[in-house]
DNA sequence: ATAAGTGTATTAACTATCTAATACACTTCT
DNA sequence: AGAAGTGTATTAGATAGTTAATACACTTAT
């Protein structure tokens, strides 16, 4: 796993091994299943200290992304398991209103909005064929 | 102004101020060129340190929602003048990012996002009549 | 049973963030 | 010019967040 941190561009190692799992996850570029790197691997790697990396794995358990197995490993989650849909819809509603209040103070209407998503949707990266 | 802050729920307080403020301004409980409270007369409301305040109006200074005249006052900022569009584009896509990442993550397509933008914005506040 | 590999827990140091105290500077009005 | 009202700057203390050192516990394979 190919993973790029900085010390300190401001934001904790942490957080950007969780971003960059994320987004590794989100492209299908890790699948359900899949085991990550064991902590003092990937620790040793990034050169950093192995209870950064627990705390990673720590955040990305609670976001449902990954599951960990005491003695054995860490493994990217399956789809479906990580919150029941209305959790998740709940979620992601609270993202969407942050986004809504924003634009309206830029006085960007809701089309352009659903333009912008649309148009970023398709930038993330193309799904790999159904 | 009527503002609800806890001393920690965690989300630091000056943050609270602005995340209100900028709420009352997407709903148009605030105009442009309006007038905020003077930074020590909403510290005393508060109950809280008027430095507090002044970083509140920092802030949303920055963010390009008031403008603050040495002196004089602090208003609510024009809605045009900001920053520049592409500016201001660019920011949402962030934001639309980190969403579309989220849904992905959660197996909630497009169009679903889609919809749910379109059900929160109903939600928000219906716009002053045009 | 043991060894090697995995995640976990506790503690402590460091760092950045947040809030407050206090003094300063600009505007407006009289 | 003066007074009252506004935002600003500097400094310091408290708190929370981040990372690291180190020791522990579970799993798997031999």
């Amino acid at each position: 796993m190919n993973l790029q941190i900085s010390a300190s561009d401001g934001v904790p190692i942490y957080l950007q091994i969780v971003r960059q799992v994320k987004y590794l996850v989100a492209c299908r570029r890790l699948v359900a299943g899949e085991e990550l790197p064991p902590i003092r691997a990937l620790a040793e790697q990034l050169v950093i200290n192995p209870n950064t990396v627990a705390r990673a794995y720590l955040e990305l358990e609670r976001a449902g992304v990954v599951t960990k197995r005491h003695g054995s490993g860490t493994y990217v989650a399956d789809a479906g398991s990580p919150l029941a849909r209305r959790e998740r819809i709940k979620i992601l509603a609270q993202r969407a209103d942050t986004l809504l209040v924003e634009a309206r103070q830029m006085d960007i209407d809701l089309d352009e909005v659903l333009d912008l998503l649309r148009e970023r949707h398709e930038l993330l990266q193309p799904e790999p064929t159904k």
